[in-house]
DNA sequence: AAAAGCTATGGTGCCCTCTT
DNA sequence: AAGAGGGCACCATAGCTTTT
């Protein structure tokens, strides 16, 4: 029986028949003796047998291979996810989900990013697409574009409070990733109608211009919220001495995890 | 007030069975 | 044999509570 790893499929048998040889005998005379018998026998040529081993190993990588594409796709399309939220939007279990998610990250495909929300227990962890990730689902055909790096935490601040808010009957709408569109965060309708826009600050920068363009849009309140007091002194400050009393009084600063918990 | 302990929450690792 | 997947124990963490 004979077996051959990784270059033959299946094992086979062979049989030898005995054969008294004497000790001096040539290589010349064994080949001369053996050609009739190896001519006698079929074959398959051993390179068919290498393409369609190749063609199967090529397959399998490709399949494996797809499946860390089907996870990149999804940070992509879904930034808002935690990672076990991830693993159950691909039908992952938590095994095979952790497994896929370590490639990435040793492949610098993706990057972790926590979030403090305040609550006990662990962080809840998202995922963030790097530059090699980005080009790696370009070569896969999907169209991907650059986002900016606070757009994760910010999507999922946004998702986190839709669904806190819903639960108290809001209406709510997150903004999509419409280019260049002066849209908020989120948009939240009470119950008695009023509108309400939430614009979630990483950080100062172009905080004035937000406040501005909801003011403008006509909302009864908006809401800036950040995960740092720092940054909501900040731009409480810069308001103070750019807008008008009437105008102040409809502008509120709030704290991300107090928003959640509170 | 600092330290230690507790606990809810999110994520991970091990071991097992089943399938291919 | 290797991979998939399930079950479960475990780890890490941060806020809360109790002890010192």
């Amino acid at each position: 029986m004979v077996k051959l790893s990784g270059r033959w499929m299946y094992p086979f048998t062979i049989r030898i028949p005995l054969f008294p040889m004497a000790k001096d005998v040539t290589d010349d005379e064994v080949q001369a003796h053996m050609k009739p018998v190896l001519e006698s026998l079929s074959f398959a040529p051993r390179t068919d047998i290498l393409k369609r081993l190749m063609e199967q190993k090529r397959e399998e990588r490709e399949k494996k291979a797809s499946r860390h594409i089907q996870f990149l796709k999804n940070v992509y399309l879904h930034p808002w996810l935690t990672v076990t939220e991830h693993y159950a939007s691909l039908g992952l279990g938590s095994k095979t989900g952790t497994r896929v998610k370590a490639d990435l990250l040793r492949w610098k495909w993706v990057e972790e990013i926590p979030i403090a929300t305040g609550r006990r227990g662990k962080q809840p962890i998202i995922l963030s697409l790097t530059d090699i990730g980005l080009e790696k689902l370009r070569e896969s055909g999907i169209q991907a574009r650059r986002r900016g790096k606070g757009g994760a935490k910010s999507l999922w601040w946004a998702h986190k409070l839709a669904e806190i808010y819903e639960e108290k009957g809001y209406q709510t709408k997150i903004e999509g990733f419409a280019e260049g569109k002066a849209t908020v965060d989120l948009e939240l309708i009470d119950p008695e109608g009023r509108r309400i826009a939430i614009e979630i600050q990483m950080s100062t920068d172009h905080a004035m211009e937000n406040i501005i363009k909801c003011l403008k849009a006509g909302y009864d309140e908006v809401i800036i919220a950040s995960e740092e007091d720092t940054i909501l002194r900040g731009i409480e400050e810069k308001a103070e001495s750019c807008l008008g009393s009437e105008a102040r009084a409809r502008v509120k600063y709030k704290l991300l995890k107090e928003v959640l918990n509170g």
